[in-house]
DNA sequence: GTTGAGCGTT
């Protein structure tokens, strides 16, 4: 929640979010908060933190109230020194003032750029190379930690991917019945996630890793086919007789 | 205790 979040979000009706990056993970809102209050009036300020670990992640919201406020804090904080970091300020691209733009596409709202839109587009003309940032833009720092973060994106698409390499056969074969509804159903978000909790599906395992655990047909459960093939016939292949002399404790308890 | 591309909730 924003730190000013006195009541949930506030009522804002036109407001710009400015997407604050490669801030320290130890930046608040609240150091942010007079920085970007000197340049503007900031109506609300929001830095995602993470659910597991709870802390930053290293980039905040910041909300502006007018587009020239904001766009003055981008060019005035934007680079600006904050713990010791460099922090990067530029337009957010979702938000209360995005979604406006998202809505007027949708919309016929949105003024075509034919040529009157041209005077008027600060926001997505803005431009300021002039100022040499891009030696610290993106600076050195860029290496490694997005193999960890690509890591878990490669983890999960194997396992998706080895889920369905299963599918092919039955995919090809009834893709062409109702080849949505396969679909559909493989690529449930539902079972995704519950496959991804389990790591393991029990029916899928079976199939995949059966042949190692199976015990050799031969010593199959009599019980399980007396019930399920006939027992008269069953009786007669099987050699009742040995199996009389040589299970039936009746035949030697008498004896003894 | 670490990390550094990105796009948001309570």
């Amino acid at each position: 929640m924003s730190r000013f979040g006195r009541s949930g979000p506030p009522p804002i009706r036109d407001t710009y979010s400015l997407l604050v990056l490669n801030i320290t993970f130890r930046t608040t809102a609240d150091d942010l908060f007079p920085l970007f209050d000197k340049y503007g009036e900031v109506v609300d300020i929001y830095i995602p933190r993470d659910r597991r670990t709870g802390d930053s992640r290293g980039f905040a919201f910041v909300r502006y109230k007018y587009e020239d406020e904001a766009q003055k804090a981008v060019d005035r904080l934007d680079g600006r020194l904050v713990d010791g970091r460099e922090m990067m300020v530029q337009f957010a691209k979702y938000g209360p003032n995005a979604e406006r733009i998202q809505k007027g596409r949708i919309m016929e709202t949105v003024p075509k750029p034919r040529g009157r839109s041209r005077s008027r587009s600060p926001r997505r003309g803005y431009r300021d190379d002039h100022r040499g940032r891009d030696s610290r833009r993106r600076s050195r720092s860029r290496s490694g930690d997005r193999y960890g973060r690509d890591r878990y994106r490669e983890r999960d698409h194997h396992r998706r991917s080895r889920s369905r390499s299963t599918s092919p056969d039955d995919y090809k074969r009834r893709g062409r019945d109702s080849p949505s509804r396969s679909r559909s159903r493989s690529y449930s978000p539902d079972d995704d996630r519950k496959g991804g909790r389990d790591s393991l599906s029990p029916a899928r395992r079976s199939t995949s890793r059966s042949p190692r655990k199976t015990p050799p047909p031969r010593e199959g459960s009599p019980a399980k086919r007396n019930d399920d093939r006939s027992p008269v016939r069953r009786n007669d292949d099987r050699s009742p007789v040995r199996r009389n002399d040589d299970r039936s404790p009746d035949s030697r308890s008498p004896s003894t």
